[in-house]
RNA sequence: GCGAAAGUGGCGGAACUGGUAGACGCACUAGACUUAGGAUCUAGCGAGCUUUGCUUGUGGGGGUUCGACUCCCCCCUUUCGCACCA
């Protein structure tokens, strides 16, 4: 045997890869009678060049995927590309290359990106979005969607990015600004298509309590996102119309204390109201400064509330009452109704609105924990309580009387109990080039007709070549003039394309059989592979990717293609990487560059120093001085297995008893060691501490080697081999290197993960702490077999113990077993 | 404003269900080897002090306990999410 002296991890890593390339140990099979893993991490966007981000994401999933090979699963692992999305579109006007040859080449590129990484995806498996043979099936499902009443279109308003000159969904304005560009977002008045995501709201938030493998942190915001509130639906009959107002209240308690109704600005009641009468004018000019400024509206701080008196009147069913009617600026006509009953003594705003209009403030619920007075309150009560000046339901305490009123109402034909969400139904059409088109025709005498099954896919047109036309589709007449599946007249494609969320929210069930030919998913494949066991990535997706994934994972399901009600069991978000405290950003100039990194120290150290760091929730301070240590340890392992390179010549089996003290330490540490590193990894995926673990064990070995003058070689040997095992998923090239230099016939991808023997790990003695009065006075070498008494006797024997108590009597004495003992005194 | 999470050496971070605070790594200091070293090895490394040792110390203040980074109450700071949701 004869192993190089130097850590060469340039040889290494292309040694290795290229054998990975020829050998396929990745590729993985669907066989039943194995117990199946899959894990994945979120596929990236095909950018240009991956960045740290990436690399932390893909290392921490490919840690699990090897460490789960070890433990004998069968592990799904692959890797793919989101590939459809605007840069491509911007970087073809900007450079004047085609959005698809833009993509493929970045694709290729980051391809052997990752590939450098030495990263064990099953390459076999890889998807691209945008290849038809990829969106032929959506363009499938979108159909069956539509069969089965999930997809609607409509006119709406929108939001508009004038940037990206497309429609926007609700969950991607970000404070009135587009989450892509950061430009302002206008509403707009346009067609398009909508899943009727609200349709599964329920199941969305019920099945929230089934995702315990999920941080409570995203299981929250999904909950908030969705919104659910329950209560009364009311209408209230206009004074001297035929029509009524309906209103949406989650506190029908307080229905008596109503002093006014508010509309928003663009209820459609308002235009009727006012015709004609002397408030006219004044309204709508109202109206137009109101929407002027919701657009421009910073979001920091709400504005004052403001309204105007329509001049028309509406009653309570409850009391009779006429109360006055408003259009106010704080309503929100895309939530509820459109319309709020005002109860200014139980809801802040209403509460505002009147002290600004001098408008009447009347106290129906009474808290018992002070008495409320209209007249000098400060702020509106919104405490439960015991209801008053509310007729026939006066005393009844408020959360019974909610039930109770919502029950009149529905007795009495005027209102019914109501379930209102916050989530909205997703629209998916935009009305740019690059995306999935949505398999429609539109005829004059047929309406809308569905592109037949077989006639799928719809290509996108200009594909085919370089200089392919990349106009939005509803500039492309060789695209969109077509004739009627139905009736043979001229047609009209539809030209709007699908939101690219919509390609990521079931990428990772086709990769279940992602060559499957006869349809979107191959049932026994899926049946098999899924959910998805673990699932990595960046908090940032806690809505947007996740919840659409979980909606198509349950629309699939209805569909009949999969059998799982959600897609992820557990879900990893991993911290951002940061340097010299802030996100890394070009404008920042902290950007770090893998494969700088990568060709100065190996792709091993950057693995290992993204994993040693910090634990993966958290964010990552980059260190570039830190990344040297890494080095430094895998280098020093690298000589221990040099020089201790004897110790695999010869097979030598451990006999603890016949160890000498050194060797016995380090034997037993060596078992402590693999308890440690799979406690770590099994508990939540600690990779840091995991790897301090194994650099004590090396520090130990070192250590071992200096005192002692003849270590034991079979020890030397299960210790090295211990650590190349631990450190394999982490540092792969590096691992099989020297597992293949000193003689090992299999590589580390056939080998198991080591198991502790409890025996051996068990310490002989331990150190017992002695307190006295809580601090720490001596320390005890005592066998670890001792009795409680024995050892507090042993404790009050000893000589500093006695010195620091001098005089004193105990009064006092607890012991912990193996730990301490502390002397009160 | 509301909600959640987090505050530990010069830095990244450890500490299991309340039981030796600072593992491991980085940086730093001293020494060894060396023509040299950003290589390697050895030792030290929270602060203070009257330095075989003592005192103090986990954002601040209080509390529970024999004992608190850990549990409870109040406050401060940072980060993230939501933001007129009726």
């Amino acid at each position: 045997m004869d192993i190089q002296e130097k850590y060469d991890f340039q040889r290494i890593e292309n040694k290795w890869q290229q054998r990975w390339e020829e050998t396929k140990p990745y590729k993985t099979h669907h066989n039943d009678t194995r117990d199946k893993y899959y894990v994945l991490e979120m596929f990236p966007y095909p950018s240009g060049r991956i960045h740290m981000g990436h690399v932390r994401n893909y290392s921490i999933g490919d840690v699990i995927a090897r460490y789960k090979r070890l433990q004998g699963m069968n592990v799904l692992h692959p890797m793919g590309w989101d590939a459809f999305g605007l840069p491509a579109e911007n970087a073809a006007m900007k450079h004047g290359v085609h959005p698809a040859s833009w993509t493929y080449d970045n694709i290729d590129y980051m391809r052997n990106q990752l590939k450098a990484m030495g990263l064990s995806y099953d390459w076999d498996r890889e998807l691209a979005t945008c290849n038809p043979k990829y969106y032929k099936w959506e363009q499938l499902v979108f159909l069956k969607m539509l069969e089965k009443g999930l997809i609607y279109r409509k006119e709406t308003t929108v939001n508009w990015c004038d940037d990206c000159q497309t429609v926007l969904a609700r969950e991607q304005v970000i404070d009135g600004a587009c989450w892509r560009c950061d430009q302002p977002v206008f509403p707009k008045t346009m067609h398009g298509w909508f899943f009727k995501i609200t349709d599964y709201a329920d199941e969305l938030l019920d099945d929230l309590d089934k995702l315990t493998g999920w941080p409570e942190k995203v299981v929250t915001m999904q909950r908030n996102w969705i919104g659910k509130s329950t209560g009364l639906a009311c209408d209230f009959q206009i004074d001297g119309m035929d029509d009524s107002i309906t209103i949406f209240t989650t506190r029908p308690d307080t229905i008596h204390g109503v002093t006014f109704m508010s509309l928003a600005v663009e209820h459609p009641l308002v235009s009727k109201l006012i015709a004609g009468g002397k408030h006219e004018q004044e309204v709508n000019a109202f109206i137009e400064t109101t929407i002027l400024e919701k657009q421009r509206s910073s979001v920091d701080h709400e504005p004052e509330k403001k309204g105007v008196f329509t001049g028309q009147y509406c009653i309570n069913p409850f009391t009779g009452d006429k109360v006055p009617i408003y259009v106010a600026n704080f309503v929100l006509m895309e939530y509820g109704t459109g319309a709020v009953m005002a109860v200014p003594a139980h809801d802040q705003r209403d509460f505002e609105f009147a002290r600004n209009y001098s408008l009447p403030i009347r106290v129906v619920v009474q808290p018992d924990n002070k008495e409320l007075d209209p007249d000098t309150m400060e702020e509106a009560s919104t405490e439960p309580g015991v209801l008053v000046s509310s007729g026939k339901f006066d005393g009844i305490d408020s959360e019974r009387a909610k039930q109770q009123i919502i029950a009149h109402a529905q007795e009495h034909g005027f209102g019914k109990p109501h379930i209102t969400y916050r989530l909205r139904d997703w629209g998916i059409s935009r009305q740019r080039y690059w995306g999935a088109p949505i398999p429609i025709i539109h005829c004059e005498d047929c309406g809308i007709v569905p592109v037949p099954e077989n006639e799928l896919p719809v290509v996108l047109p200009g594909t085919g070549d370089t200089n392919g036309n990349h106009a939005p589709l509803h500039q492309q007449e060789d695209f969109y003039t077509t004739t009627c599946p139905k009736c043979g007249k001229p047609a009209k494609r539809e030209t709007d394309t699908m939101d690219t969320f919509v390609e990521s929210s079931w990428y990772f069930i086709r990769y279940t059989d992602p060559r499957f030919t006869e349809g979107p998913v191959e049932p026994q494949a899926a049946k098999y592979w899924l959910s998805v066991d673990q699932y990595i990535g960046g908090v940032e997706h806690a809505i947007l990717h996740l919840l659409y994934s979980r909606f198509f994972t349950k629309v699939l399901r209805d569909l009949g293609y999969v059998s799982v009600d959600e897609p992820f069991t557990n879900l990893l978000t991993q911290g951002m990487v940061i340097k010299d405290g802030s996100k890394m950003s070009k404008s920042k100039g902290n950007v770090v560059d893998p494969n700088e990194l990568i060709d100065q120290f190996g792709a091993d150290t950057v693995r290992l120093f993204s994993l040693f760091a910090a634990p993966p929730e958290r964010d990552l301070d980059w260190n570039p001085q830190g990344v040297e240590g890494a080095s430094r340890f895998l280098n020093r392992v690298y000589r221990l297995v040099v020089q201790q390179q004897q110790c695999f010549n010869e097979e030598n089996s451990v006999k603890v008893d016949e160890l000498d003290e050194t060797s016995k330490q380090l034997f037993r540490k060596t078992h402590q060691t693999i308890a440690r590193v799979t406690d770590s990894i099994e508990a939540n995926f600690h990779f840091n501490t995991a790897i301090s673990g194994i650099m004590e064990l090396v520090n130990l070995l070192n250590a071992s080697l200096n005192d002692a003058k003849k270590l034991h070689n079979g020890v030397i040997r299960e210790t090295l081999e211990t650590v190349l095992i631990l450190l394999f998923p982490m540092v792969p090239h590096f691992c099989e290197e020297l597992w293949e230099q000193t003689g090992h016939p299999h590589t580390l991808d056939h080998a198991r993960w080591p198991v502790y023997n409890k025996e051996v790990a068990k310490e002989e003695e331990l150190t017992i702490v002695v307190q006295i009065n809580g601090k720490v006075r001596a320390k005890l070498q005592v066998p670890a077999e001792i009795s409680d008494a024995e050892l507090e006797q042993q404790a009050l024997a000893n000589e500093r113990t006695r010195s620091f108590l001098g005089e004193r009597i105990p009064k006092k004495v607890i012991v912990v077993k193996k730990k301490l003992v502390n002397i009160v005194g």
